[in-house]
RNA sequence: GCCCAGGUAGCUCAGUUGGUAGAGCAGCGGACUGAAAAUCCGCGUGUCGGUGGUUCGAUUCCGCCCCUGGGCA
């Protein structure tokens, strides 16, 4: 809202904010820390959200939910759209509520924009019609990324210079908010938001645990989720017919199971790419924890156990 | 045992009329403000199966050996 606060402090005070990438045990630490703070557990994490995708986004199962609060877990419809932006209203609102009721928020996931969001705010954006974001978005399938990044050269040429001529989203990102509000992205990101959370008084943890742990862990996992219902899962949601541009859609698995469920791979090759992809992502993640987050964050190098939980 | 095909990057393969080799995938490094499990950028990581020979020079030509696949016995 239009509240004065300081220029970096954030509202919201001692919170609890858990980073890494998939497979690195962000959701077993965050659940001792809850145990041993009051904590409520609050999901940053873009693909944990949806609704449907339990398994397959490695979501907090049943046991879990019960043994602390857990919020913004498998709460959107995956027709819907959903943005960072969406996802920090919510997670503001769910904070300040615990805070409320004397509880701890705990905030828990992978999504490297999302803390950023948390911790330095995130820019006021117009709104885009509908009709704008598609016809940008159609031109990109149907133009390609160059051309209308030449159309961006043209009437936003500052900002056409810091993108790349083949990074079609963020050129179309660029270019739907120029339309929409006829104000250049670069002075709409100027006027930078409030942080929500209070980095000086927050407990900030990153999980880094070594390469060779993480895989392993991952290809456990994948193992895991196909034989705990990931295969349906995948299905169910295909079943949807949704847009094949919805986030949800981009969830790792779901067009390799698709392709398992039509006979068109083996479940051994289907199973193989899904480990490959989620190396590949959980080495972005690990780029952006490494590079992108402010500081006051304390590195753990290994995969927490519940002993060494006390401590932090 | 004989014949044929093949042994080149982690994998699948291309190539060098003799001047120490390159694609895809994998991998590694990086960027990141409402699609972020997204989007994008950069980087060959190699006793060219082994060993002798010919040659100024061999991964390439020749001999022998080893391994793999197929065929004949």
């Amino acid at each position: 809202m239009g509240e004065k606060t300081g220029p970096e402090r954030g509202r919201l005070r001692n919170a609890i904010l858990i980073a890494g990438p998939t497979a690195s045990g962000k959701s077993a630490l965050a659940l001792e820390l809850a145990r041993r703070h009051d904590g409520a557990i609050v999901n940053a994490d873009s693909m944990q959200v949806y609704a449907v995708l339990r398994v397959l986004t490695a979501r907090p199962g049943e046991a879990d939910l019960a043994a602390a609060p857990h919020h913004l877990y498998g709460h959107v419809d995956p027709a819907a759209d959903y943005s960072a932006g969406a996802w920090l209203r919510e997670a503001e609102r769910v904070a300040e509520a615990v805070e409320r009721s004397g509880g701890r928020p705990i905030f828990v996931g992978g999504t490297g924009l999302y803390f950023r969001a948390l911790t330095e705010g995130l820019s006021a954006m117009p709104e885009i019609p509908r009709a704008v974001r598609e016809r940008w978005r159609s031109r990109l399938r149907e133009e390609g990324a160059s051309a209308l990044h030449a159309q961006l050269l043209r009437r936003d040429p500052a900002v056409a210079a810091r993108l790349d001529p083949s990074d079609g989203q963020r050129i179309v990102r660029a270019l739907e908010v120029l339309e929409a509000s006829g104000e250049s992205i670069s002075a709409w990101q100027a006027r930078r938001g409030a942080p929500l959370v209070d980095m000086a008084s927050a407990r900030a943890l990153v999980l880094a645990p070594p390469r060779e742990v993480l895989v392993e862990r991952i290809d456990r996992r994948v193992e895991a989720m196909l034989s705990e219902g990931a295969p349906a899962e995948a299905e169910a949601l295909l079943s949807l017919r949704l847009s094949a541009a919805a986030p949800a859609m981009k969830a790792i698995g779901v067009r390799e199971l698709g392709d398992l469920a039509a006979g068109r791979v083996s479940r051994e090759a289907a199973a193989e790419r899904i480990k490959i992809a989620t190396r590949q992502y959980s080495k972005r993640q690990a780029t952006w924890f490494r590079h992108q987050l402010g500081p006051g964050w304390k590195v753990l190098g290994g995969i927490p156990d519940a002993r060494s939980a006390a401590s932090y």
